[in-house]
RNA sequence: CGGGGCGUAGCGCAGUUUGGUAGCGCGUUUGGUUCGGGACCAAAAGGCCGUGGGUUCAAAUCCCGUCGCCCCGACCA
């Protein structure tokens, strides 16, 4: 392929926060087309190409069959799991010419359902897994980051099928390890697994597949020491609190305009961590009110919140129906009739300070253990914080990063093959549910995300195995027949030998050439000029600048091959055994 | 869905306050000079000023509607 013939402008002006999204753009890999939708040009749907073949022969590895699901899909079929009514406006509704109503898929765990049933019916046939490489399309209330957060994307989405808890465990596995060496296929291997959160899509145990970079958007823990790791949203937060030797009688005090924990501390000479704040939500459905109180220098964990109430919340917005004195709400003497729960990490404390529910006055000396009922019950609502007590080694090690999700699995249970009734009769005659494992990766979001964590200020650095091209010749001064023909040869050399060769023969400037260089991307570049010609060489370089040098102009597809083996080779080294 | 902003040449923008023949930079085309990190000179092409209506002798500019996009927040398998 020839730069001059390829698609897609390449420029030098800087156009968003996002480095990632601003290279890709810079680089022509593609163009918006609507809020969230965007064409990829032929440089970005090369390298997903090569993503989904890595993705392709994984699954095919774990006995995967590739099937298709379709994109449009009657409403009926959501229905059968309860899904069209319980998923808000994410899922994208409209109506077909009849007035039927239809859904785009932005997920296909009931066509997976659909497909399976029937032909599934007999114990024999498990276990199996089923995957698709596929358009999703998801109306998220707002996209950004270029590709990082799209609402029409490509999706690998799998789902395994099985006749027993163990045997979905052990599938789980395999499915673990698969993506373990689709991320280090894909050049990043420092891909780590989380555990988190289920969400919407139910089931117990679940992983996420994160790419550490400052722009993510999900926080996760992690622990040096053990490597615990895990979504903030799913991290058990463990508080430790030592009883001070002598414990203050509850003393109300008059604290006047001083509602913030900051500005009480402050009147009353205590750090944040002695006192007991209250936090006030509201169930979405009804505005009812949920107060929860907890060390006043932890933060409520919502997702944790919203899991044990089983009911979406929001902070509350008004206390003025909540007979709530806000700045002045304690556990003592409360009157609600507000949802109260209590977080675990008031246990063991002693002489806080909390609110004394009375305009202008705080308690001091409140020690939970002693001022509330005895059968009051400790909840784990708050999120992890660092240096925090690691859940797995119990030292004070946690770390707090930010990370995108490029992938996650799902050990999803029976809840689609029940609410679709789908079944299969067992060894001993029983008609039973299957078991369900899901697993996803987003291919856009993990092309842009491997950009924001490879890149340097020129353009984007793809590992060998992604990158849309694997060499590409810049020839200087192509005015210069030597160059021209020294050039010419080696492309076409290196076309015959099969390898994946990007050619500039513009004739434009060497600022102009090696930008375009370094925005496409390359991982050999090979630079043919009179000046090196003159030695019969040519130079070669990589794009992450591991090597640079003169090489024979002789033999210089060799050479050129070489680089290709060694770098896919460095790659590939990482790439742990498949279980 | 709340708050803010923007739609004018392929891209980035000025012009709108105060209505009066459509501008700049980049890119593109042609010719020339340069040329190993986004060169220079000269010439040229390119716009229904998002869209519908209204006011006016006259609208990119004022008024009303509408569509789209961007940023912040809420939201986010």
């Amino acid at each position: 392929m020839k730069v001059k013939n390829i698609l897609g402008e390449r420029f030098k002006e800087r156009a968003y926060d996002i480095e990632s999204q601003n290279l890709m753009t810079r680089g022509g890999y593609m163009k918006q087309v609507g809020n969230g939708i965007y064409s990829l040009f032929m440089p970005a749907k090369r390298i997903q190409n090569k993503i989904e073949q890595i993705l392709r022969e994984e699954m095919d590895a774990i006995d995967g069959q590739e099937v298709l699901f379709p994109v449009v899909m009657p409403a009926t079929l959501w229905q059968s799991s309860g899904r069209f009514d319980s998923i808000g406006r994410e899922l994208l509704r409209f109506k077909d010419r009849s007035g039927a109503d239809m859904v785009l898929g932005m997920t296909h765990e009931e066509a997976a359902v659909q497909l399976a049933m029937n032909v599934a019916g007999t114990y024999q046939k498990y276990p199996f897994m089923i995957y698709q490489i596929q358009t999703k399309f998801r109306d998220e209330p707002r996209a950004r980051g270029g590709l990082i957060r799209v609402r029409e994307f490509t999706m690998k989405d799998a789902y395994s099928f099985h006749t027993s808890q163990e045997d979905l465990e052990k599938y789980y596995e395999r499915a673990y390890r698969a993506y373990e060496r689709i991320y280090a296929r894909a050049g990043v291997p420092e891909v780590l697994a989380v555990k988190s959160d289920s969400g919407m899509m139910g089931g117990k145990v679940s992983h996420e597949f994160m790419l550490l970079t400052d722009i993510g958007e999900d926080t996760i823990v992690t622990c040096p020491e053990c490597g615990f790791r895990a979504n903030m949203e799913a991290c058990d937060a463990i508080t430790e609190n030592t009883a001070d030797a002598e414990l203050l009688p509850l003393t109300e005090v008059f604290t006047g305009e001083a509602k913030t924990i900051e500005d009480v501390g402050e009147m009353l000479h205590m750090s944040s961590e002695k006192s007991c704040k209250a936090v006030v939500y509201q169930r979405n459905e009804d505005d009812s009110y949920v107060l929860v109180f907890c060390r006043g220098d932890r933060e409520i964990n919502e997702t944790k919140l919203t899991n044990y109430l089983k009911a979406e919340i929001h902070p509350a917005q008004d206390l003025t129906n909540a007979n709530l004195a806000a700045g002045n709400i304690g556990p003592v003497g409360l009157e609600t009739k507000a949802t109260v729960l209590f977080d675990r990490s008031l246990v063991g404390a002693t002489n806080l300070v909390c609110g004394a529910n009375r305009e202008e006055y705080h308690f001091t000396g409140f020690t939970p253990a002693r001022d509330l009922p005895e059968n009051t019950v400790y909840f784990d609502l708050c999120k992890a914080v660092a240096g925090g007590v690691c859940p797995g080694c119990g030292k004070h090690s946690l770390k707090i990063s930010r990370g995108i999700e490029v992938g996650n699995i799902f050990q999803l249970g029976k809840r689609y093959t029940e609410a679709m009734g789908m079944t299969y009769d067992s060894e001993n005659g029983e008609r039973k549910n299957p078991i369900m494992g899901c697993y996803g990766i987003g291919v856009g979001r993990l092309i842009a995300s491997v950009c924001e964590a490879h890149h340097d200020d020129y353009g984007p650095i793809w590992p060998i195995t992604i990158a849309p091209w694997q060499v590409q010749i810049c020839a200087l001064r192509i005015d210069d027949e030597n160059v021209r023909a020294a050039a010419d040869k080696l492309y076409e050399e290196l076309e015959k030998a099969g390898a994946e060769v990007l050619y500039d023969d513009r004739a434009v400037s060497a600022g102009v050439m090696f930008s375009d260089a370094d925005l496409l991307a390359a991982p050999v570049r090979v630079v043919i000029s009179p000046k090196t010609l003159q030695r019969g060489c040519f130079e070669l370089a990589a794009r992450d600048k591991s090597f640079r040098e003169d090489i024979s102009a002789e033999g210089a597809c060799e050479a050129v091959l070489a680089k290709i083996r060694e770098l896919t080779e460095a790659v590939n080294a990482k790439v742990p055994e498949r279980l």
